[in-house]
This record gives C-alpha cells, sequence and structure tokens, in this order.
DNA sequence: ATCTCTATATAGACGCTGTCAATATAATGT
DNA sequence: ACATTATATTGACAGCGTCTATATAGAGAT
C-alpha cells in the first residue's frame, strides 16, 4: 500500500512537479508540456502519466503549491499582529504583489481556468481559506465602516490581482529589474486604508 | 495598388477576422487556431498568412477591436455627462463589468501576454486613450482629494479588471445565467466612490 | 490581346503537442 | 515461486503553427 520508495525511477512524481515548476518560472505555462517535463525528468513522454493524468492534472498541481505557498506566507505573518486591521491588510496585499511580481509566471497560472482545474476540491479549499484570512481582517468592527466584509474583501482583493495581473501585462508601467511594482502598489494599498477609517 | 475587391475569394480578411471571433466566443482563445478559421472560412490552412502573418497577429487584431469597442462605449456614454466625477466612474467600471461578463472569453484575450502582442503600437493606441479618460476623470479636482489622479485610475482599473478577471475564474460566486455580476460589482463601486468624497 | 508582376490560394512537409493502446519490466503480496 | 499490481517504454494518431513549393487569378503595361 504505501511504497517508502517508489521503485524504477525513483521519487519521479516529485521529479516531475520540481520540473514542471522550473520550466514554467522559465517558459511559462505554454512551456509546460508533458513531453518537456518527461524529456528533462529523463524519461519516456508516456512515463508521467502515471503520476499525473493528463496535462490539466500537473499544472493544477502546481497552482495547488502556490496558493499552498502564498495562505503560509500569509498566515505566518499574520500571526505576529493584532487586531488591527490596517496591517492585515498590507499583509495580504504585499505577499500577494510580491509574489506575483516575483513569479510572474506562476502567478498568471492561478488564474488560467482553460489550464487548471478550479473546481479541484483542494484547490477550492486553499482558496477558501486565504479569502477566510482576508474577511477576517474585516469582519472586526471598522471605524466608520459603510460595507459589509464581503465587499471590503472581494474589494481588496480585486483591486490586489487587477493591479498584479495588469501590470504582468505591461499596462501602467513596465516591470523594472528589481522585484516589486512598489511606488504605486503601495499608494493603492495606503488609498484603500484610508477608505476604511 | 489599391485593390477595391479583392479576387480569389472576397473578402477573406474580413471573414477570417468574423469567423475568428465568433471561434473565440464558443471555445476561448485555445479555440482559435489558424487551421480552425481556415476550415470555418472555407480555405486552405495556408491561405491565412496572406492576410494575418501568423497566429498572435490575428488575435492581436481581434483583441484591438474589443478594446476599440470599449473605448467607444465609454465615450459615447461620457459624452453625455458634465463634469461630476462619480457618473464616469460608473460609466467606465460597467462598461468594463458588462463587457466582461458578456464576452468573458474577448475579455480575457486582452490580457493574455502570450497570445496577443501587447507592444502593438495600434493596441497601446486605445489602451492609452481609455487610461486617458480614466484619468481625465480624476484630474479635475476632487473634494477631499488625497492621491494623485494616476493613483486613482490605476487603483479603480485595477480594482475593475481585477473582479472581472477573478469572476471569470470562478472565484467569489459563480456567474449567473444573466449578464451581469451585478450586486457585488455595484459594491465595490459604490464603495469606491465613497472613498473620492 | 498578350505578357509580366504581384497578390492570393493550395498542398505537402516538418516538428511539435496530448493522449491512448500495447508491451515490457520491476516491485509487492501471497 | 507465482500472481498481481505499479510503473515505464514505445509507437501510433490527430491536431497544431509554420515553412516551402506550386498553382492560379487579377492588375497594369505594352
Amino acid at each position: 500500500m504505501t511504497q517508502l520508495k517508489p521503485f524504477h525511477h525513483g521519487d519521479l512524481k516529485r521529479v516531475l512537479f520540481d520540473v514542471a515548476l522550473a520550466l514554467l518560472d522559465e517558459h511559462g505555462a505554454g512551456g509546460v508540456t508533458i513531453r518537456a517535463v518527461a524529456k528533462a525528468a529523463g524519461v519516456s513522454h508516456g512515463a508521467p502519466v502515471n503520476h499525473y493524468k493528463d496535462r490539466r492534472a500537473l499544472l493544477t498541481a502546481l497552482a495547488k503549491a502556490q496558493f499552498d505557498a502564498l495562505l503560509t506566507g500569509i498566515d505566518t505573518r499574520l500571526a505576529e499582529l493584532n487586531d488591527d486591521p490596517g496591517p492585515g491588510i498590507e499583509i495580504f496585499a504585499s505577499a500577494m504583489m510580491d509574489f506575483g511580481f516575483r513569479y510572474p509566471h506562476r502567478y498568471r497560472l492561478l488564474w488560467r481556468a482553460d489550464l487548471i482545474d478550479h473546481a479541484d476540491p483542494e484547490l477550492l479549499s486553499v482558496m477558501d481559506k486565504i479569502y477566510d484570512r482576508l474577511c477576517a481582517e474585516f469582519s472586526q468592527a471598522v471605524p466608520g465602516r459603510k460595507f459589509d466584509k464581503d465587499t471590503y474583501a472581494v474589494a481588496l482583493w480585486s483591486m490586489v490581482h487587477g493591479y498584479v495581473d495588469m501590470r504582468l501585462s505591461g499596462m501602467f508601467e513596465p516591470l523594472n529589474d528589481s522585484i516589486s511594482g512598489a511606488p504605486r502598489g503601495e499608494a493603492i494599498i495606503d488609498m484603500f486604508k484610508r477608505f476604511l477609517v
């Protein structure tokens, strides 16, 4: 039942995953083909099917890992906070922006409904958790609060996602050498926070 | 030099465009292949190259036409306004949302940097014009204004785009039968407008 | 009218792609 | 030792973008 060490190749599933992630970073989702992954892993093009039933399953696994990483990063930094929603918002927004600008192809994969399975239960679960963290920031009373927490949460996540996604398409200004699209990104986060008080 | 009527087939370029748009609406960008377009237009797979040099050029032409349509719609409705930035914001936001929810595949194509050429001068030109319209809404003095017009413009466009894009990925709530994701969409627009006063 | 040039359309090839079926091999369970 | 299961290989198939060679149709000039 539980094989501690898979046979023929070694831990091929893990190797396939790592190789696929490297191809994603380098060439984008379009470069993550079953055959390219198999080649880079040193196996035949038919081997991956034993571990990922098709390309969609492989890409969905990649996406899920990215959402996991985002959630972990957010939770880690949220753990150090008290009840003030201001810094929580900043943590969420900067986690998303940092990730998006540092790993553009990973970020874009997350929203490629044609390539990954957004109905996958594990994927849904981790996305819901991220959304819950965000809602929690708004669920405690906000001074001068005029909208329900979901509206705040949807608005903030939309704004952050939209900003990252459009920047990755070359809008507003080109992505500079360093990681961040910081100045404007910080400005719109500030602007959003100003709305709350 | 100028042929009033193309020959062999008729206005094949136009036919290719129309057929490609229909395929886009039905199957998404992935369904718009040179060979499928040629087949639907009733010509051989090698014919389209005379009118669109490759698939990227065809998809870029499709995208440009959508941006044109968005700009026209926005301008038409802006023309009926006075100086108050409130309704102008609503026009921009609802034009984007209505378009995105009515033609999801067209909307998503606009941001597919891997499929279209975002450096295309004509494409850049119309995108800039849309951005200019938005900036104009914020450039007149807004009561209690605390940020520059670009920050307002980037923030609003980001929020609207992010909302549409995430909804099209199935986030927040499923797209219902009718066109709009209206209630929540209107709420976040209201929220943004509240920020300005 | 004919001849030339250019624009357009066809047909075939190449190397990719995902996926499936048939086969081979290695590890596990009895 | 044997049967079963998991894994890997190989070959095939259709579809893709794009290139090349070839054919045809229209335009312009003579």
